[in-house]
DNA sequence: GTACAACTTGAAGTTGACTTCAAGTCAAGG
DNA sequence: CCTTGACTTGAAGTCAACTTCAAGTTGTAC
């Protein structure tokens, strides 16, 4: 069959590096079939897998939660339209809530920072929750909405 | 005078690790007197470039973003509401390309991945410069694979 | 004047998502 | 059969943005 393609092919296909595919198969997301003499081959099934591990990654999820969506597909038969509608779903409320963050964001700048007024004690913006941190350590200010800094595609 | 803080204080007050304190000392990013016996002291000052780099991780700058930002502060006198306006503005733009790219995002899946035609080479989601490998033969992995389920439309 | 919390430093550790490397093995064309 | 490029592995490296640690010093309350 034709169904079987090299690791390389995939890269080149999908646009991920062959390293970040081992990566993934370590990881559990993805999985390949082996030649007797141990090559990863592919079936085209793995393109679309990694075309929703691409958007996934775009959309700001980690790969573990990538991999419990990806878990939610069945596991015997190719996975249906309503399957990837299914679990893409989840990513629709992610992304209204992000969206609506950075909203709020934008239009307190031009109330907040914008007049001048920032401060620690009543802005929203750097103190949104008002919580002043006697919690654990780091990110306090960052609502998990918002994906950290250094947010990088695939390849 | 009561300007002096602590460095715990200052954590206290803008929610950042004293250890994150002294780590955008280092980098350059805030900076602070010191007592004769080496202990650090910072003015209140300090607060307001505290919360703007609060908003500024918020948004998704890199410190070295963030730095930049500041470089463009006064260094001698305090920073005027205008000062702090200018520098912010360069966010809006950040952050409505981030808000028109989520929103991009957010409608591809209704179409794209909604619909179940998740493809590499046409889904401006997982291939959003639209920049595909050699135009190969077809389409590969259309969803004939995929079982026409019935059409339950998005959301 | 002393106890003790708060502070100091440099170095090393952490996390996530990979990449790079070294050294060896496989597959396919001629 | 031989060559060559693609592939394999585990280990180690990378990056940002910190945190944690160990060992020593300072500030202040009593």
């Amino acid at each position: 069959m034709e169904d079987a393609l090299t690791i390389s092919e995939v890269a080149d296909r999908s646009g991920f590096a062959a390293s970040a595919l081992r990566y993934y198969e370590r990881e559990g997301l993805i999985d390949a079939t082996r030649t007797p003499g141990g090559q990863r081959r592919y079936d085209r099934h793995v393109l679309r897998t990694l075309a929703f591990i691409a958007a996934a990654r775009h959309v700001g999820l980690t790969l573990d939660e990538i991999r419990n969506a990806l878990a939610l597909l069945p596991s015997g038969r190719n996975p249906t339209k309503a399957d990837w509608t299914r679990i893409s779903r989840s990513w629709r409320h992610r992304l209204d809530a992000e969206i609506a963050a950075l909203e709020k964001l934008r239009d307190g700048l031009d109330g907040c920072i914008g007049c001048g007024c920032l401060s620690l004690q009543r802005c929203r913006l750097s103190n949104p929750r008002d919580v002043v941190a006697s919690r654990g350590p780091g990110a306090v200010f960052l609502p998990e909405s918002l994906h950290p800094a250094g947010h990088d595609g695939p390849r």
